[in-house]
DNA sequence: TCATAAAATGTTTACGTTAACATTCCACGA
DNA sequence: TCGTGGAATGTTAACGTAAACATTTTATGA
């Protein structure tokens, strides 16, 4: 068994081993067609025995780039939603040859300076900044400017550009398709009251159900747990007027659905319930649920390519992204 | 408003601004104390003037080392169990001071011979292969002599050091804890019958029932959804005898539940059942679902160190690693 | 056979950093 | 006043690579 060399060779290395210069092995490395097929046999096979490796360090000092993109996210990536926005990002940055560092920011050093200052000492071209709701410095936070900045946020930054699911679209597409089915009345089953998220949503259902001509009866809240789904849902089972809820999330959306059901309401013969994220497909026995599916890929690749081709205006964009209604359970409200 | 450098600024740059040398502005840099406060102010301020921000590939190219490691999974991070081995060892490698580097590996691609190369090109100094079941070329695959070379595998690797989840330990903590509670009859509803994580649990399930002098009846597999716990529920609703039930997830486990009281018998009173990975904690109403739960923080930690501090033997370990029974939804079994 | 162009290969240099060593400066005691 | 020693700072070199340019080799046609 050939001992391993305990050094990593280098270019010089190879070189020497296989009796040509630095620049020939180089030109082998990266592939050109100015090499004898002889020459290039010859220095495969030293590269081979030395199990040479190009230096990354090497090579982005001289090329000054690192075809990497830094990512920063909370702790807790499984949260819904964010997990989704990973894989989008690690696909994009897969289908452009580019590497992706993740960092993971945790409970006391959540603030864009910390992560930004963690990014500027790794090897990234540019960075975003996934850092869930609200960190404190947000306004404040001024990006370096040796590092395009984009940041993943409900809200536009003055100063990076941003990217975020359109939360507005996700409810006008939600009231609209029910709309479309029959439904008139169409109740709000949110989240947390004071999430980003579930504003922008209240504010969307609000002016999508007055676009239609439609009253809006009292918003509710939950914590997007099953549980404050199910609250929600006991109370809704007394209004008979109700054919429709849309929950914060699918959890809550599950639990409404108990309510109901416990009530002695049919699901969705007298009340359709629509959920957001479709998170739980195969989770729960003989349930088609519907939902809104965010468009997490496109949200990734789209902040990806503000990393890496930052825009040149003044005013950093703000980009949205719309999703679409994932058509299950729902049907046609009851003929009264 | 200061305009902003078009390239990044060196030592050299700094150290011009400053009226230093540029060993000096390394040595602020770096936090040395062998540099007089007035000086430090100078070249602090000359550094903040520049908008400074090393090289880490001119810091790494001296340094030989990268202090990041590389993460190969497949694309479904999301993917049960997977995406909390992300967070494993992302935590590991925070805590570390470590950066993380990424790559996605999708359909076509999945070897470990290919993701392997593609991490060489890659600035790390250890590689973690996190390819879920079997890529191709699992036995022939030889580690690079340069990065050393971690597997998240349930099989042990002939060259490289291996990590995972100990799947015989979870059948045997959950059968201990069936029987600690006074189950006899513990019927196994696993997943996928070839999946290796199904073939260690159900090896585990039976070696536990043999140790408490148990006879295993009839194992069942589904295919991890909740409707295939559903259809093994249905089955087992009509076996008296049973008491409890080990379903190879938590979706199966809620797809169990369903059948069993959709057949009239009571969960937990009159059969328990339990689940895997502790995965719908808030999902399902009113339902405080009995898991077992893997260490993934742990499984990321020791692959983490191991891709760091590559051990020397000529056996490269396979360390497995334990999780622990979540009590929740569990009792004793009724009194016959 | 030789001139000539083209192909193949070699040489030099710089990328930004820091260890190792060299030099300068300053405070302090004789 | 002048060493003297330590603190502060400067100089040199090397890490591995690839662009730019220089040189050598090979193929081609007259």
């Amino acid at each position: 068994m050939a001992r391993r060399p305990n050094t990593n060779a280098s270019l010089r290395d190879v070189a020497k081993l296989a009796g040509v210069s630095a620049q020939t092995v180089s030109r082998v490395a990266n592939g050109s067609d100015a090499v004898r097929s002889a020459t290039r046999e010859r220095v495969l096979s030293a590269m081979d025995q030395l199990g040479y490796r190009p230096s990354f360090a090497a090579r982005s000092l001289r090329a000054g780039t690192y075809r990497s993109v830094g990512l920063v996210m909370p702790c807790d990536i499984s949260a819904t939603g964010r997990r989704f926005q990973l894989e989008g990002i690690a696909t994009a940055a897969a289908e452009r040859k580019y590497a992706l560092t993740l960092v993971q920011l945790c409970d006391g050093d959540i603030s864009l300076e910390d992560a930004s200052r963690r990014m500027a000492s790794l090897p990234v071209d540019g960075q975003i900044l996934g850092l869930g709701s609200d960190p404190s410095d947000f306004a404040t936070f001024v990006p370096p400017a040796t590092i395009p900045t984009v940041i993943i946020s409900t809200h536009p930054h003055p100063r990076c550009a941003t990217v975020s699911n359109d939360q507005v679209a996700c409810s006008t597409a939600i009231v609209d398709y029910l709309v479309s089915m029959g439904h008139r009345e169409i109740r709000f089953a949110g989240g947390r009251r004071e999430a980003p998220a579930n504003i922008g949503r209240l504010e969307g259902w609000m002016a999508a159900m007055a676009a239609h001509g439609l009253a809006c009866h009292e918003p509710l809240f939950g914590d997007w747990t099953a549980d404050s789904g199910y609250r929600i849902g006991a109370l809704l089972a007394h209004d008979d007027t109700c054919t429709a809820i849309y929950a914060g999330n699918d959890a809550m959306a599950v639990g409404v659905i108990y309510a109901l059901r416990d009530a002695g309401r049919r699901v969705p013969e007298d009340v359709s319930v629509i959920g957001v994220d479709d998170s739980l497909v195969g989770v729960i026995p003989r349930l088609e649920l519907s939902s809104y599916r965010f468009d997490d890929e496109q949200v990734g690749a789209i902040a990806f390519d503000l990393a890496i081709n930052p825009p040149l205006g003044d005013v950093p964009p703000h980009t949205l992204v719309q999703g679409a209604v994932v058509k299950r359970s729902t049907v046609a409200p009851p003929r009264s």
